[in-house]
DNA sequence: GGGGATACTGTTACCGCTAACAATTGTTAG
DNA sequence: CTAACAATTGTTAGCGGTAACAGTATCCCC
């Protein structure tokens, strides 16, 4: 047994539902009764079949079936800037999700959410028979880019701002973001900076609104704010701008944990200790970001929960298309390490500690 | 115009070929003939059926398309631990190659490299028709698994050890491994330690190979060394575990980047310094491990080579399958940064300097 | 003006499966 | 014994395309 793997026919040469019926001397229906697991088989007559299926190696082709039944068992994921952690996670996580429905993911990507780029994604998907669609959208500016594509099919939106024609999922993004900055507060941070990732992805925006909600809501003078793309490089970049703009601040919360890292770096470089001089919080919780140095306190969210909603949302809405359309909202937490710590002294910045008081660096009022 | 989204059709209840036919007054064939930019109509016919499908909103369904034409577009991908970062940033950069080829990707994943799940993958994407398959395949026991899923298909191997029926790209990691190690040696280390990630796995074991060969040509002894997962925890675990049977080392060959993550942290909170106490290099060369504290040395691999390279070679093996099968190898290079240093005492590492000496640490002969 | 390219366009048969319905056999009740 | 009904199994017609082949004009040339 087991002799020459050569002389076995190649898997894609297929057998078909035909030869095996003509093997086991039973009609092709019968055949695919079988193959379905329908019950109205008579059992030895099942037995024959599958005995034959065994023999010849019969598999399905999908193809076929899926042409025949139109659904194809595949759903479609569409992302963006799949390079940082958050979209590429999920992207695993669905992934492996889907495979407990016995579902497959067929990933559509691009750089940026810019409309031509979803349509385009949108027709691929399409192609490929998708029977249903999660986009995982940053941004709720092109939704009508999404209807025009999908119009009433069965679409999951994953990380839409508010509710709309289709089933949406949300991440609490401001709430996190404001109870991580309200923790700083807590900790006796008054001057907290904000570095965001990009403005245009809806996450950004958010976490900036919790940031400033929570400074308000304490009668705090905002910090210094900018912006930065996902990368740790990025974030390297734009706290090297927020130093050198000389803003003082003694706390800083980060677009992502990797931009949090690209942070912290320069942070060191410019002699600042972490968290004895500037506090650091990030998003995402990372698995990496409990090793960074200091261990990184971070918002954390549940991508799995997040995959798993999702996904039984879709197949949910593929096989009862008028099943109503809710919103659904996750609820971040925050992941206390060692990079915030309590304000000790009053400017916490060492080599710009007598310019920072000198600059005219604050807004608002500090009842 | 664009007055109410609700009133257009789904696109998932789709216009067939026919249908747009009739509208245009032509044979379906020769709307086939439109949409596949035959040159063989009319100019003037042409235009008239692009008119149609454009107003239409047609899009050729692929299903169908698959089953006439036998083919499906679509490349197979196989791998594991898709959540280290080598296997997650390669299924992203071969999808973005593939989107080049106007191609896409279905990912078939599973956690461990055993056979059945090989065998589960396979029929898997076999179900789904992909006309190729790429298998990131991280031990070359399991090829017997392969060549019974796959028989004479078109397969291209990543990673696999040597040459085999299937077209293979290999990734160095012996040679890389032997440079990192050898970097530490022209440091003046002579105490290195290692920390593999599953041995199960070739590439850590060809990793530890190369550590080995190298440490071996200098007649210098092996080194402790320790198996770890991939993930930063356990590298931590390990590091903790290699710092408490307190043989001595001064420099450190982590399994990748995460693990030499964990393994920094777990060497700081021991007291010891790095790089002046130990030094420590990583592999893959994640676009983090640029701002660890500190910089980490590693080994970079050009993931995106590897995956252009590998998607060629599907597509030629998809349309030539008589194409001799060939074995590329690619090699990778030593980034250096600052987690490596000079070896300045004797023996690096603080707490245990004493006992170190004491220790029957060492293995071979340092002639 | 007829024969034969040339340039299009249409017809017919699948691809491998499922869905709906028809046919057959066996069983039961009247 | 036979109608009525289950329990199985078979037949036929697509799904939406492609491929191969079969027309039908049109044009050119002798």
């Amino acid at each position: 047994m087991h002799q020459s793997p050569q002389q076995k026919k190649s898997s894609f040469d297929r057998v078909t539902l035909y030869e095996v019926a003509e093997a086991a001397g039973v009609s092709h229906q019968t055949v695919s009764r079988v193959v379905n697991a329908s019950p109205l088989v008579a059992e030895r007559t099942r037995a024959r079949v599958l005995k034959a299926i065994a023999r010849m190696n019969y598999r399905p082709n999908s193809v076929a079936r899926n042409l025949a039944a139109r659904r194809s068992a595949l759903i479609g994921v569409i992302t963006f800037a799949v390079e940082s952690y958050g979209p590429s996670h999920l992207i695993t996580s669905l992934s492996e999700a889907a495979r407990k429905l016995s579902y497959h993911i067929v990933v559509a990507s691009a750089e940026y959410p810019v409309l031509d780029e979803i349509r385009r994604c949108g027709t691929e998907l399409r192609g490929h028979g998708v029977d249903g669609v999660i986009v995982i959208l940053p941004t709720s500016l092109r939704l009508r880019a999404l209807e025009e594509v999908f119009g009433d099919a069965p679409v999951v939106v994953l990380g839409a701002r508010r509710q709309h024609r289709y089933t949406a999922i949300e991440i609490d993004h401001e709430l996190g973001s404001r109870q991580a900055t309200e923790y700083l507060v807590t900790q006796g941070h008054r001057e907290i900076a904000c570095i965001s990732g990009p403005l245009d992805w809806d996450c950004s925006s958010l976490r900036r609104l919790g940031w400033r909600r929570a400074l308000e809501a304490r009668k705090l003078p905002l910090g210094p704010a900018v912006e930065s793309e996902w990368s740790a490089e990025a974030g390297y970049a734009a706290t090297q701008q927020l130093l050198d703009s000389r803003a003082p601040f003694t706390a800083l919360v980060a677009g992502n944990d990797q931009i949090a890292l690209g942070a912290m770096e320069a942070l060191w470089e410019n002699g600042i200790e972490i968290p004895s001089q500037v506090s650091v919080i990030g998003f995402d919780n990372m698995p990496e970001s409990k090793f960074f140095r200091p261990p990184l306190t971070t918002v954390n969210h549940d991508f799995d929960l997040l995959s798993t909603t999702s996904l039984h949302l879709v197949t949910q809405a593929i096989s009862d298309p008028q099943a109503p359309r809710l919103h659904h909202k996750i609820v971040p937490d925050l992941i206390i390490r060692q990079s915030v710590g309590p304000m000790v002294r009053e400017i916490g910045r060492g080599r710009r500690r007598a310019a920072a008081r000198r600059l005219p660096g604050r807004r608002g009022k500090a009842e």
